[in-house]
DNA sequence: GATACAATAGACCAACCGTTCTGTTTATTC
DNA sequence: GAATAAACAGAACGGTTGGTCTATTGTATC
């Protein structure tokens, strides 16, 4: 399931589109960076655009799995986790590699919604509401679902702004308000 | 200052980039559905880069004291107004031409950030938080800076979540959000 | 050593991009 | 009515794009 070169080919290409936006970085240059010719990428993805795809969904997959495992070392309370994604968040954006989400890039450079491309950006968005919505149901928490949403926008925003301004305070406030948030939700079921 | 011919073009080519994005819609698409010829687009801008610009600053100008007289229609009390942000956008995601936000797109689709386009983007975001720092100065509010990033932040959230499950519902939630935000700066202040 | 397969480099393609240039038409102003 | 300037249509420009084709090279397996 993934010859070297197909990797190399899926790790170069997420790097630059990551830096530089999709329709910016033009095929020549994954290849340069990558070392591989031009029908291996053919022969392996089809299309640019199914590169493409195929870069948000491991993307996706990666970062949802990395974000369980980081939030669970922190630790197994999950009012705590809820918190630590964006603690994570917090020191992502912190680090000088960030560049601001690519699902976020991607929803705004195919504006047709029924694109690959597009779909594969909101099932990362699904991805992310469930996780939150998962953690909000082993709080505990009344109304789990739309918690879900909530805090999933609240990561969408922190995720916009720190793009804009490069810094980390955009996870902190996110993180504030989550926290407020999953206060009041509390003691809404603990108290009458 | 304004040209009928100029002004036509930035109306087709808002409209265009807003729909399609900036990189997809050609110059010949912008000029096609403007009627006006390739020379009155490259004397009145220079270049696609610089309509691009002119696109995005009017829109933001426009967007920014539309928001104003909105809100201050719907009620005197500057605490009112903060959610009535929320209330418009709740509308605006509601109408069928609502396609996402132009500057999140920008921010996207221009990764440069010394691009002038993004500084533009840039430029917008930071009268989106002026304007809740104004209003949570006006609402007596405490520590009205962070409240206004923290607001600002929230507006971005739903904006973009927005765009993607393309219903009004973002925009309820940060309302709610705000709200609870907004409750819990004033007992601050009120209480001990 | 022969066969088969994958990957290579690089020429090649049509299409499109933003931009410039040319020559003509229209409208405004004196 | 002449002069000036703006807007026009459209050809042409050089460059880039995503994608295809070809012919060659390496590398396993039998």
């Amino acid at each position: 399931m993934g010859s070297p070169k197909r990797e190399k080919l899926l790790e170069c290409a997420r790097k630059l589109f990551e830096t530089e936006g999709f329709h910016t970085t033009g095929i020549d240059r994954i290849l340069e960076e990558a070392g591989v010719a031009k029908m291996t990428l053919y022969n392996n993805f089809g299309s640019k655009d199914m590169l493409i795809v195929a870069v948000l969904e491991q993307s996706s997959k990666e970062m949802i799995s990395r974000l369980k495992t980081m939030i669970s070392q922190l630790s197994n309370d999950p009012y705590e986790q809820i918190l630590g994604v964006f603690d994570v968040f917090s020191d992502w954006f912190s680090s000088t590699e960030f560049c601001g989400c690519m699902f976020q890039a991607a929803v705004a450079e195919f504006p047709d919604q029924d694109s690959k491309p597009a779909q594969a950006a909101k099932a990362h968005l699904e991805r992310m509401t469930t996780l939150f919505e998962g953690l909000s149901t082993n709080a505990e928490l009344p109304n789990p679902q739309k918690l879900g949403q909530m805090l999933a926008m609240l990561a969408s925003g922190s995720l916009c702004t720190a793009r804009q301004v490069r810094s980390k305070q955009p996870a902190l406030h996110a993180r504030e308000i989550a926290e407020i948030l999953l206060e009041r939700a509390c003691s809404s079921v603990t108290t009458p």
